[in-house]
DNA sequence: AACTCGGGGCA
DNA sequence: TGCCCAGAGTT
């Protein structure tokens, strides 16, 4: 029986190795760029939503712009997304936002994120990390499955897995470990199962796993 | 904490 | 078709 801290030891380890250098998925460091790639992302594979950014920053890439743009062209540019009457109205109330209460630009602090209409704590998070290289862990329902099923968390809330995994790694490590996490559970333990094949840990998984996950098939 | 919303892509 | 995808708002 090892404990959660050992277990979090051997899934840094492995982490590394799987994933030694780690990029951004949405490769916008620009604040408002970011935060409307995250508002794109829910429910929806970033592959698609980098597909969709460009044309999107090409007519509108300040929050005048978007309000300009207008809620119909939104949606438009962003029909693959997914979800699309949503996210447009929320761009563009989002950017409508940000002209009123912050003068057009992105605020860098949690609250002020959060309280964005559109904006929850997960993207919130997201921005402070990769825009602003603010210590943050952002944690969804992907890494929130993941850590349980490493046993890095007890808890059924991805709130109390954000606090265990922020315990649970050194603050300088955040960013990476989410990245890794992110794609270390794309390939190989996803919401479909997990790969014992090619899982390092689930393969053996931790002890104190109940059953074995369902593989995914070839 | 649980429930609702609800669309494109892929097997 | 059925299931999955870097969630947010409301109650």
């Amino acid at each position: 029986m090892s404990t959660r801290r050992e277990r979090a030891i051997i899934a840094g380890r492995m982490l590394d190795e799987a994933f030694p250098e780690v990029g951004l998925p949405l490769d916008f460091r620009d604040p408002y760029s970011l935060l409307i790639a995250t508002v794109l992302s829910a429910q929806c594979t970033d592959t698609r939503v980098n597909k969709v950014m460009p044309g999107v920053l090409c007519e509108a890439s300040t929050p005048a712009q978007m309000v300009r743009l207008g809620e119909d062209r939104i949606r438009e540019l962003i029909r693959t997304c997914g979800l699309a009457n949503r996210k447009a109205r929320s761009i563009h109330r989002l950017s409508q936002t940000l002209l009123k209460r912050h003068g057009g630009e992105v605020p860098r602090t949690f609250e002020a994120l959060e309280a964005l209409p559109g904006i929850g704590h997960k993207s919130a998070s997201v921005v402070m990390a990769m825009a602003f290289g603010e210590p943050a862990f952002p944690v969804d329902t992907h890494i929130h499955r993941l850590a349980q099923r490493w046993g890095l968390t007890d808890g059924r809330s991805v709130e109390q897995t954000e606090k265990d995994l922020k315990n649970l790694f050194p603050r300088e490590e955040w960013l990476r470990r989410h990245l890794q996490l992110i794609y270390y559970g794309r390939a190989y333990c996803s919401a479909r199962g997990c790969d014992g094949r090619t899982c390092p840990i689930c393969r053996s998984c931790f002890p104190g796993r109940k059953k074995p996950f369902r593989a995914r098939k070839a």
